[in-house]
RNA sequence: GCCGCAGUAGCUCAGUGGUAGAGCGCACCCUUGGUAAGGGUGAGGUCGGGAGUUCAAUCCUCCCCUGCGGCACCA
């Protein structure tokens, strides 16, 4: 486009271009445009990447100049100089305090810091303070390209040995770009602000600091981490700590006591004790899973949960797995040696097992084998959290035993299936993500695309909107991963389908065509809802334990308002359980209002109140959870409109 | 598993080198009250487990267990 060398264009986003000489930086461009804007302006995006004020324009681009009014760029850029200044704080108050990465994430930023001490709280509040101190100095922000060897030196002359690391693991052609402020300097790709003023003062928040290993590596030094959120402004951060507290009474394990669901304890960490309410919840959700499983013509097992280690051994999990399995030594009076079986961490292996009982057909292919199966696992002790992590569960668990050809006509059933069950359960979407083959596989490329094709057209008779993971795959087979999304916008991961060539080899299942040769069937893995714990854990986070009727464990309360309506009370629970309601009785020596209160907070979902007036009627007050006003209707229209609520929407 | 923090009544939490306290809940009594806590009385604790320091440990030290927040892991 231009004419001169030394001279380029650059368009503007209303289309409009103006000529600059080569080398100009997005600032002088603001600069040129208007005052007002040079103040303002924060970043560019030159090309489509996000581009530093200092940075030069070399060639003909497009330009935008960003303000605080862009949310995307402001937010990243805060929160990535905040971490830059979170650093410097540390460093001001701490000068020993090695200094390694500090990368954006959701609402914030992380910086890893390598120090002998513990930060305890109050030292965070004496960093947060350090840092309003720099931001208030407004330091104009610099970046420099270094040679790396000079970037090396510096680092090792600071005794920063993280940062040399670093360095060294940047391919040689990258640039390395320095960042500085006052006196202070960081290595970092940038862009930056214009000065750190720009991060708005009280707009940011520590919120915590926790162990964290040095490049995700385990073997490797644990630094200490600390995490901050930051905002364009105070109300935004204060809308976030509100959304914080608000994920926090949701927490499945507060709800799970108040409502009276189940309890763990330190004899069986990891373990669920379920009480009667939540009890009522799980196999409500089984139940109805079982009838869709029916429905969509699988058949149901149930395999032994201690097994000899040879199933394992065959299977591959015991190389693989054993750090992670329960062991169970028996020893035997006359044995030679001590029989050692595990607890079964998975059902695969042994739905090969009833699926290797006589001989199969063409003719019995598809088969559906399902089972609730009760698994342990012996996970990490770190990883256990309430119901969502755990060490003994039961899956929705079902392997598809089909032809290679049956693969992409099953995987679309099996959609169909879940989509349907997550809506029936208060799930209005989820997403797709697609993983294909990884580098170290089994089988063949001709089976591996196969698979790969029939799982993607599966998918796309659904939707064409999925993600794909390339490289991601099991090593037996590509798979399907279902997340969908809660009510307070957090993603969870629950389905999964996976096409598998391996274990139908190693535990040697076969069909008789229709050629009369033995052949090899494909095993396809799936479960809908994971674990019926997790499960159950979003479920009641989802629905901050306001649970849907039919899946209510208490479903409705009678509440006598005086004594002389107990009577009634008795009669109308009566009705109401004949009805195939969960209802109870509250004729306690109690007011009304307490009773209300108590039944409120215990997420009852109907209360019926009964005076002298609904005695002589035969009516009840309805009073619905959340709801302030009352209703009056007759003991006969309750029971059908409750019953009708109360049917799983599968059967409604 | 790793780093940090924590563990006191059923729950939420206060507290002290001289073996403990509140609110709620629970039991009993009074109260029969119309939609989110009526009043009174009372019971309830091996202060997570073990070892050590000390005349004396719930409190200080060490080890272990469990939980919480991350990290790593998640067939």
């Amino acid at each position: 486009m231009s004419l001169d060398q030394s001279q380029i264009s650059l368009t503007f986003p209303d289309g409009n271009a103006r000529a600059y000489a080569a080398g100009i930086t997005p600032a002088e461009v603001a600069a040129d445009i208007s005052n007002s804007l040079a103040k303002k302006a924060i970043s560019a995006t030159v090309n489509g990447a996000h581009w530093d004020l200092q940075w030069p324009i070399q060639t003909d681009a497009s330009i935008a100049i960003h303000t605080l009014k862009d949310d995307a760029q402001a937010l990243e850029l805060i929160r990535h100089d905040c971490a830059h200044i979170m650093a410097r704080a540390v460093q001001e108050l701490w000068p020993d305090v090695k200094v390694t990465i500090g990368p954006v994430i959701d609402n914030g930023w992380y910086y890893d810091f390598d120090r002998a001490e513990p930060f305890t709280p109050e030292d965070l509040g004496a960093i947060e303070k350090k840092m309003k101190d720099i931001i208030n100095l407004r330091d104009a922000v610099r970046t420099e390209v270094w040679d790396r060897d000079v970037a090396v030196k510096y680092y090792e002359d600071r005794n920063e040995p993280y940062k040399v690391e670093l360095i060294e693991a940047i391919p040689g052609d990258e640039p390395l770009r320095m960042y500085w402020h006052g006196h202070w300097q960081d290595l970092c790709r940038g862009p930056h602000l214009q000065h750190t003023g720009q991060v708005p003062a009280d707009a940011f928040k520590l919120m915590s600091v926790a162990g964290a290993y040095w490049r995700g590596d385990s073997n490797r030094a644990m630094l200490q981490r600390i995490y901050g959120v930051a905002f364009k402004n105070k109300e935004d951060l204060r809308k976030y700590l509100n959304m914080l507290e608000e994920a926090a009474k949701r927490d499945h394990r507060k709800l799970g006591r108040e409502m009276d669901l189940f309890h763990m304890q330190e004899e069986a960490p990891g373990q669920v004790f379920w009480h009667p309410n939540g009890w009522t919840i799980y196999t409500t959700l089984q139940d109805y899973m079982r009838r869709r499983q029916r429905a969509y013509g699988y058949v149901e097992v149930n395999t032994p949960q201690v097994v000899d280690r040879k199933l394992w051994e065959a299977s591959g999990h015991w190389d693989k797995y054993q750090e992670n399995m329960f062991i169970v030594e028996v020893d035997e009076e006359h044995a030679r040696e001590k029989a050692i079986n595990a607890l079964k961490p998975m059902n695969c292996p042994c739905h090969v097992q009833v699926y290797n009982q006589g001989l199969k057909s063409y003719r019995d292919l598809p088969l559906r084998m399902a089972e609730f199966g009760a698994c342990n696992r012996y996970e990490p002790s770190g990883a256990l959290h309430g119901l969502m992590r755990v060490r003994g569960f039961t899956q929705d668990d079902a392997h598809i035993f089909c032809t290679e050809d049956q693969i992409e006509a099953e995987t679309a059933k099996f959609i169909e299936m879940l989509s349907g069950i997550y809506k029936d359960l208060g799930f209005e979407s989820f997403d797709i993500k697609f993983s294909t083959r990884p580098d170290v596989r089994a089988g063949s490329d001709e089976v591996w695309d196969k698979a790969e094709a029939a799982l993607e057209a599966a998918i796309r008779t659904v939707t064409d909107d999925f993600e794909l993971d390339p490289g991601e795959g099991a090593f037996y087979g590509p798979k399907l991963d279902f997340k969908l999304t809660d009510a307070i916008g957090r993603e969870w991961q629950l389905g999964t389908f996976q096409a598998d060539f391996v274990l139908p080899e190693r535990l040697d299942a076969t069909y008789i065509g229709e050629d009369g040769a033995k052949h090899r069937p494909v095993m396809l893995h799936r479960a809908i809802l994971g674990s019926f714990e997790r499960f159950l854990g979003i479920l009641i986070e989802n629905f901050a334990g306001k649970l849907p009727f039919w899946l209510a464990p208490r479903q409705v309360v009678v509440a006598s308002i005086i004594s002389d309506a107990d009577p009634f009370v008795h009669e109308v629970v009566a009705a109401l359980q004949k009805a195939g309601i969960r209802a109870e009785a509250d004729t306690r020596n109690e007011k009304i209002n307490y009773k209300v209160r108590e039944h409120s907070v215990g997420k009852v979902p109907v209360i019926l109140a009964i005076g002298m007036k609904e005695v002589e009627d035969r009516t009840v007050t309805v009073r619905r959870l959340g709801e302030k006003q009352t209703k009056i209707v007759t003991l006969e229209e309750i029971v059908a409109q409750l019953s009708a609520e109360g049917t799983p929407p599968d059967l409604a």
